[in-house]
DNA sequence: ACCTGAACACCGTTCAAGT
DNA sequence: ACCTGAACACCGTTCAAGT
């Protein structure tokens, strides 16, 4: 029936416009009225039409991941090391406040990924350089990321595990995984920061952190950090 | 048919096994492999069942909650604040590393809810006596929870937000919610902090906090020791 | 009064039938 | 070759029919 026509917009189909429609349902409604059907329904569209643009559900979220993560300011130049971080961490902070299904989504799709997204590896990447411009060692940046912690992107904690979260079930393959030469050279400070940590040349991510050595170190750090303002006021 | 029932037990259904059901389950299959059929299913039971001891699935993840939440272990006594504080964290980091779907949900129901559930009220509770007992005055105290962040109880930020997270949709109404005098009989450390916070006696936990100035105020210490571990390592 | 099967309104995704 | 409706295997939950 024409007369029924329902279509939000004549502009064909594009992943940047399934994208955006998902983003902006999951913005008004939080994360669990996000459906496939409801993407396509605000599109003007059939649901299957949303599988030309997209692989499946979480192809989807980790696309919506991206999309929000861009939108983070890029660190500031010519100033010092703790003004950059400090100024990107609260862009990060005004991202999630504005997205506030984003931090789950990035943890949750973080833990079931080998690797993450693209946009969140940018980020790493670029946060750790801004680390070593400022004097910071691999191993001291390497700390200094566990202490920032949530701080960082949302997500409580280890960004590269050894063994998947949830012992049965196995991490999703990658479909469009990179070689590690590629990843090393497109993200050059991750992949120096994971060979200083594993001392192992082979693998750029696979982890060798001591997680429970790590989140004792940023827990005393914290504590020390309290306890110093409990007898200074 | 008689010769096909599969029970895995004759013992009566009760909230408990439908919980331990629950629990088990998440952590064999994460989350997503939770449904309220399967968790039938695994007691050898109709659906409809379970429904005579959880009014809902969102109730059922919260008594899951409290279950795990009450696995971690009590504040030592007769020691300092710092010991105290440093292993109760790392045993609360036990719980969700034995239970890796918690942390999740932790958050996303403290999200859904007007107030946490009861078991992580008192899991807070005891933690801010504990700073307390340490010489923490009730300011420094909220300092110390938001500096703590996501090291508390793995979820990220903001236990006791004023606006719901999602805009549009509301935050469920707590079907057995306690009267504000019942709430400080109850979680007495808890109520004092909000009656500083706020400087309003009438809400025990209406927030009233200033979230961006918490949040910077833990990245800047954050900060301060990471510059502090800079200059001398 | 209690219990429960069928039903309802949803999901994500497959697949074959239509153009 | 492309697009898409119907179908499949799930959900959480309601409700009326059965005991």
């Amino acid at each position: 029936m024409q007369a029924g026509y329902a279509g939000r917009s004549r502009a064909p189909l594009s992943t940047e416009r399934v994208l955006g429609a998902a983003v902006a349902l999951a913005d008004e409604g939080g994360v669990d009225a996000l459906s496939m059907r409801r993407i396509a329904q605000s599109l003007g569209v059939v649901p299957m039409a949303l599988y030309k643009h997209v692989a499946n559900k979480n192809e989807l979220l980790d696309g919506m991941i991206d999309a929000v993560v861009r939108e983070i300011d890029p660190p500031a130049r010519d100033t010092d090391w703790k003004t950059t971080v400090r100024g990107r961490v609260l862009s990060a902070r005004r991202m999630l406040l504005r997205h506030p299904w984003a931090a789950q989504v990035i943890e949750s799709r973080v833990k079931a990924r080998t690797t993450p997204t693209p946009a969140v590896m940018e980020y790493l990447d670029s946060m750790i350089g801004v680390f070593r411009d400022g004097g910071f060692s691999l191993d001291l940046v390497h700390h200094a990321l566990h202490v920032m912690g949530s701080r960082l992107l949302g997500f409580s904690q280890e960004l590269f595990e050894d063994t998947p979260s949830r012992p049965g079930a196995d991490r999703e393959p990658d479909p469009d995984a990179m070689s590690p030469e590629a990843m090393a050279a497109r993200y050059p400070h991750v992949a120096a920061l994971a060979m200083a940590v594993t001392h192992d040349t082979d693998s750029v991510v696979g982890s060798g952190c001591d997680d429970q050595f790590e989140f004792e170190f940023a827990l005393d750090l914290t504590l020390d950090g309290l306890e110093r303002l409990l007898r200074t006021p």
